[in-house]
RNA sequence: GGCGUCGUGGCCAAGUGGUAAGGCAAGGGUCUGCAAAAUCCUCAUCGCGGGUUCGAAUCUCGCCGACGCCUCCA
């Protein structure tokens, strides 16, 4: 049974849909002005690996990641390097897409984006505004009133006294009430603008949500999610939008990761403690990263330093060793080891499905293919053949897989290879002479060149590293 | 100030009432010409102080500390 922490109740619940075999999730994507940087990728990654494991088990998963492309950074940037907004937007969106698919993220079903979702959202600020919701203010905007929403403030547990006596904001005239937030903002002069009943304008940030859960999956859906610096405001006031317009509860499950923390703080753009996706890709494999999340727990900040990608890296290391053939030098003939490995994997898919269940504790789900590796390499050590070894590689390779693990070995060009095994060739002649000296050179050599060697009674192998 | 999450070995991190998963690092074996990889062994009583209980890392209260949100944010 999966269980699954939901952050309106603040308790782990049992996960039913809606509809059953189907789960209607949408997740929050990103403002596209900028490189996504490895947050981003932290929270693509923990939504990747929750639909994944929700389709492992069975589901049919619509999974809709919005894309956010019309907003006032997109319009300041656009204006600095004197481009469109949304030729700019699109840019990004195209980059972003590259960038999920470098971490091996599955697609998600529908990617929506706010300039092709203008009519909806006029009409959904009209209907909130016909169900006294909404007001349009002197200034031209459009407010939601929160006021008129007995239930507002639940998903992040505010109560709006105590948010009006901490709050920074600056208040505004036009609102009734300081919390109030704009479903519709009017243009400056020069700006981009869409028409609407209220005069040239754009949409609030929220709003889009709201319209696009509803045009994509309509008005309830399973899961909605994002990092949790979203639950306040903006998972709030889609609540609020969403429900005060259909009168339905709007999501059943609010599922929202943690931040990634570089040098103890959450990386942010604001705060300029950025590592982008590009940049970490041309120093890392795309496992590495969604290694160091699966290690954490999704709910939890997760910590982005060298040591522990150092220790991801390992991990991920560790897990591909799993996956290489039978040794042609096996120590010795041992049946125990070759036996172990039936019983090992299921036993690792057991667990593996035990830990997912749990609120997808990845955690201790990397646990279980640890233990198995373990149980497969002692028995390649103990002389299986592929054969033998074949089935606990192949559950080895599907729960990989439900965690979007590729765990590829690295591959050279053919003429790289050549050049490997030709020096391969001549160290094992020096060898045979025990110039150990030009041996241990060779094998500098090659580990200059990317590649580790391994001796053995029968032979050398070797593989990039 | 308000709301929330959390504090487990050198590091990352599961477990959430019955006497502490896993990985990294470290030390010691096997293997190796030496390595590497793999494998075996060793390595914690769970921030502090009360309480509940036959029994708590796990529930409760207090304290200390960290982080997030309360403004744009994955």
């Amino acid at each position: 049974m999966l269980k699954i922490y939901n952050t309106l109740t603040r308790k782990t619940e049992e996960f039913q849909t809606l509809e059953p075999n189907l789960v209607k999730m949408y997740v929050c994507g990103v403002t596209v002005y900028n490189d996504a940087h490895v947050g981003h990728a932290m929270s693509a990654l923990v939504f990747d690996i929750i639909r994944r494991y929700l389709e492992y088990r069975g589901y049919t998963v619509k999974h809709v990641m919005n894309y956010t492309d019309v907003d006032d950074k997109i319009i300041n940037r656009a204006k600095q390097l004197g481009e469109d907004p949304l030729k700019l937007s699109q840019r990004y969106i195209e980059d972003y897409t590259n960038d999920l698919k470098s971490l091996n993220i599955l697609p998600a079903t529908s990617y929506p984006q706010v300039s092709k979702t203008m009519p909806l959202i006029i009409e959904f600020i009209h209907g909130l505004i016909r169900k006294e919701h909404a007001y349009p203010a002197s200034n031209g905007d459009v407010y939601f009133s929160v006021t008129s929403d007995d239930d507002y403030g639940r998903l992040s547990g505010r109560k709006l006294d105590d948010m009006q006596a901490g709050s920074r904001i600056e208040v505004d005239e036009a609102k009734d009430h300081p919390m109030d937030f704009a479903l519709w903002k009017s243009a400056k002069e020069g700006e981009i603008s869409w028409d609407s009943p209220w005069g040239k304008g754009r949409p609030g940030w929220h709003i889009e949500c709201s319209a696009m859960n509803l045009a994509e999956l309509g008005e309830q859906i399973d899961i909605h999610g994002g990092g949790n610096d979203l639950i306040f405001p903006h998972h709030e006031n889609e609540i609020a939008q969403s429900e005060c317009y259909t009168g339905k509860e709007f999501s059943r499950y609010w599922v929202h990761n943690g931040m990634l923390q570089l040098g103890g703080e959450k990386m942010s753009k604001s705060l300029g403690n950025i590592v982008s996706i590009k940049e970490f890709l041309s120093k890392r494999e795309a496992d590495v990263m969604r290694m160091l999340v699966l290690n954490g727990t999704y709910r939890a900040p997760l910590l982005f330093n060298d040591d522990t990608l150092d220790a991801a890296q390992k991990n991920v290391e560790r897990l591909k060793s799993a996956l290489r053939p039978a040794s042609v030098s096996a120590k010795g003939l041992s049946p125990e080891a070759v036996s172990a490995l039936a019983p090992a994997s299921e036993s690792a898919k057991s667990n593996f499905t035990e830990a997912m269940d749990n609120d997808f504790n990845t955690a201790g789900a990397i646990a279980a293919l640890f233990e198995l590796s373990k149980i497969i390499n002692n028995a390649r050590d103990g002389g299986a053949t592929d054969e033998q070894l074949k089935f606990a590689q192949g559950i080895f390779r599907e729960l990989a897989n439900v965690l979007g693990l590729k765990l590829e070995e690295k591959q050279g060009s053919s003429e790289q290879e050549t050049q490997v095994n030709a020096l391969i060739a001549e160290r094992n002649e020096a060898r045979k002479q025990k110039q150990w000296a030009r041996s241990d050179q060779i094998r500098d050599q090659l580990k200059e060149m990317g590649v580790t060697i391994e001796d053995s009674k029968d032979g050398t192998t070797w593989r990039y590293s």
